[in-house]
DNA sequence: CGCACCAAGTTGTATTATGCAACCAGAAGA
DNA sequence: TCTTCTGGTTGCATAATACAACTTGGTGCG
């Protein structure tokens, strides 16, 4: 029955979140989980405004603007004062932004690797597919959950 | 190549865990994104140590110790302990517990099934496959991830 | 223009989850 | 018995978060 798959998704995917939230803190002490999410949109898309990040990660604004402080007290990123708007500013990585985060990601894929070592190509190849799959639709839709 | 589906993999469940950290708080008042995830594993499999739960999510042991007293005092666990062995407590869903696990069940299943709609019975078959085998391996082995 | 309202961010405050370390109680083995 | 190990609890500190109040800049309408 799809209730069973489903439930197990969910229960799943809530493990996995937990497990990863574990690890972040091992992968760099200066990044948490967060963080180093919120440098990797960064990272694909410069130039967005906190309130994007909050948008999109469903969290409070208040709580993006604390970590982009840490994140640029640490010199990781940088607020650009948007020249058509002065409300807003648009965050960049560094170039030592850009340095951790593929560092972190490094060790990060390892750690992933070492789990799925050994498996099948043919499954990692549809195991990621779902994920994308999965992950897309909440992504692109109505931002809720 | 392997390295494509591994970078896959990882980034997904890493957008996975943001989101799922994101709407945690928004589905029961009563029922935390953790313990509700506790009491879905109690239901499955009754008579669980505190300590096996918390192997299995990467917790430490203080947390579901409270997470546990917590459920506990809403009625929806209850500490039976072990005759074989007096240090242990085998945790069982109470009646309470089972009805609230079923209400918040259904509300949160809606809300994944919604994203996994267009799906093929098989593809969230093996997806949840895909994500148990993934699971057991960080939780079986050596502990750390 | 000027005033009312909206939007982006920041900061104060409280809550909650969490980990670590110290501890207690029961079990197991020498 | 004494030592060591294991399951669990509690004290303490920290980090992430939400919510609300506030500041500053933009927009629209009279």
């Amino acid at each position: 029955m799809t209730e069973a798959a489903v439930e197990t998704i969910q229960r799943e995917m809530t493990a996995f979140a937990r497990r990863a939230r574990a690890s972040a803190g091992r992968m760099h002490p200066e990044l948490s989980l967060v963080s180093y999410t919120l440098l990797g949109h960064l990272e694909e898309s410069g130039g967005l405004r906190a309130t994007d990040l909050a948008a999109h990660y469903a969290l409070d604004k208040s709580t993006v603007s604390r970590q982009v402080t840490t994140l640029e007290r640490a010199g990781l990123v940088e607020r650009r004062r948007d020249p058509e708007d002065h409300r807003v500013q648009l965050l960049h990585l560094t170039e030592a932004g850009r340095r951790i985060l593929a560092q972190v990601s490094v060790r990060r894929r390892a750690a992933v690797q070492e789990r799925l070592v050994d498996w099948a190509q043919e499954d990692l190849e549809r195991f990621a597919a779902y994920l994308v799959r999965y992950n897309a639709r909440s992504g692109a839709g109505t931002e809720d959950d």
